[in-house]
DNA sequence: ACGTTTGCTGAAAGCGCTTTCATAAGAAGA
DNA sequence: TCTTCTTATGAAAGCGCTTTCAGCAAACGT
């Protein structure tokens, strides 16, 4: 049915490790060999069988990733700038989400071992102690990002210094009444270390960012809307918001909107994620920017380095930055 | 090294071919003998390995899908969709992306094809001939979205449809003067179709929609503002826009707001798509829905469907909706 | 009681490729 | 000229699984 290398083989007069080798070390081949093997493999239009290649050679040139979703705009992004990576160096990316189920990923860490993928990359640093297990056991490239969990490599942020800047911004400004909004703290480790991190700065300003001013909701911009209108109902409501991302922050600004209120001269709003759109909305977004693609990027090639077992810098940490913008000004105390 | 079925038959006092059928077809053996083998597989720790499987059964349980990009609301949603359908049926998600390079998509379908996918999706119908050849060569089961080319399987809406209702909405509220933002009409034959309904409607009418008053941007929210810009730079301004899609209308609010003009007292804006974003923007967008995430469940069902060989519809349509929103008013001829 | 079916399991032949090892033919050195 | 390297190629042994095809019991039918 399908041709095979076999079929090329003879059709060219050589051995099937020729046609091997043709496409894999041509340059052991004599040139006019070479030319050979390819026309035939041209005309009768050869495709390779991964399995097979796989099977034999051990290397499927296919990378995983599992994330939380891929319908959010950081993840996608990520994956989008790995994707691009990999197909450079001939590698496909096997994805899989997991909707922040730990026993979800560790589903999927399985299908994707299973696969024989080539190498893993993996969101955060909190998982099943199966998954880690697994991913041990399995001695495959791995690499975390976002969070690193100092054993395994990864391409990082520093997502408690998010936190902070966001909130040390908003005290420089002279907030003293902060309240943050932030994703599901549950299996989200990112979450926990910008709450972590805001929670700090403001209890070094001799301030505080008590239970009541945070709030917790799923990762959209609903829930940065219903998390503003919560914070906002507070008999003694805050002055200035952090989003936990750039959603919820987003979600703020056209809930105060909805409410009547003029941000930022009724409330001061920071997100952390610097996405395309905080830009574009009004007033433009004062966010902590943190270089979602480059995350991507250097994922992929630190595991491209990896499978060819080149030496990697174990832990990457990017550096977040503090954009400011519209959406963020001093409080005048009444 | 690793824990092969051959370890397992051994530990469970069994040949490979029973440890085999425990995994694909457990009801052909007895419950003790499935039991035992079970435990021993358990207890090794055994991960089939997938691409001796695939070689040796054909199949993979790998879908491919290659669309322009992921780093898109609109395609982040299907693929999630796709990916979370596929997974319940053990399958998983090969991706690549061509960014709105023909030749790019043929190299990626040449990928993937190489890598053993059991089936494939793809993005409209327009490709280079090189792409259909391949696709139509391998025998696989392949589906397109968005459009259908009336002869690969398809999972479609009406886009040229999605124009007119955008377009007639305008009509009907007494806009004269339209204008609208497109994506590069170069392969995008969605985009192409939406023009072109939003022309016919306009015709039909007796208005048009001359080129002038037609702008081709990139894909983003800053393309929306920028195409937005040129529009409301004319000597004799829209009083009306559509963008090809939301993100663009998007990005006409925000132009408009920039400006000091007011949507929609000053100008009407309704997007194609209906993100989720966009109910929740100031005004709210009016806009034609579009029902992102069935087209990825829909899809995946009927690639799951196709590789079992079972009958599915060879096109399916999914409706559009007008979504009326703040963001689109009567136009008050002076 | 004796063929016949049914249920469960094993032997073995691949699936299409990679890769080691061996070999043959030149090139180079002595 | 004869040995020693190189270089280019081929033969063949798998990679780890699936899947006929057989075989052997036990259960069935008459």
């Amino acid at each position: 049915m399908r041709v095979k290398l076999s079929d090329v083989a003879r059709d060219a007069g050589v051995s099937a490790a020729t046609v091997s080798r043709a496409i894999a070390q041509p340059e052991l081949l004599s040139s006019e060999t070479l030319a050979r093997v390819r026309a035939s493999a041209q005309r009768l239009g050869y495709l390779p069988d991964g399995a097979a290649r796989a099977l034999a050679s051990g290397r499927s040139m296919t990378i995983g990733a599992i994330v939380p979703t891929l319908d959010s705009a950081i993840f996608a992004r990520a994956l989008q700038a790995m994707q691009a990576t990999l197909a450079q160096s001939g590698y496909l990316l096997l994805v899989a989400s997991h909707e922040a189920s730990p026993a979800a990923e560790t589903q999927a860490v399985r299908a994707l071992l299973g696969r024989g993928v080539d190498g893993l990359m993996l969101v955060g640093a909190e998982r099943a102690p199966e998954t880690t297990a697994l991913l041990r056991a399995s001695g495959l490239p791995v690499v975390l990002t976002w969070c690193g969990d100092g054993h395994f490599t990864a391409v990082t942020i520093d997502n408690a210094m998010a936190g902070r800047l966001a909130a040390e911004h908003l005290i420089s400004l002279g907030h003293r009444r902060i309240g943050m909004i932030v994703g599901h703290l549950q299996f989200n480790d990112r979450q926990r270390a910008r709450l972590a991190g805001a929670r700090l700065a403001l209890e070094e300003a001799g301030l505080s960012l008590p239970d009541p001013l945070v709030v917790e909701q799923s990762l959209t911009l609903a829930g940065g809307r219903a998390g503003c209108a919560m914070l906002l109902d507070l008999d003694d409501r805050p002055t200035a918001l952090i989003g936990g991302i750039d959603l919820f922050a987003i979600g703020c600004l056209e809930e105060a909107h909805a409410r009547g209120m003029a941000v930022p001269d009724d409330l001061s709003v920071v997100g952390i994620d610097g996405l395309d759109m905080s830009a574009h909305v009004s007033p433009g977004l004062t966010t902590v920017h943190v270089p979602t693609g480059r995350i991507g990027n250097l994922a992929a090639q630190t595991l491209i380095a990896m499978v060819a077992h080149r030496p990697v810098q174990q832990e990457t940490l990017l550096p977040v930055e503090l954009v400011v913008r519209r959406s963020s000004q001093a409080h005048i105390a009444l």
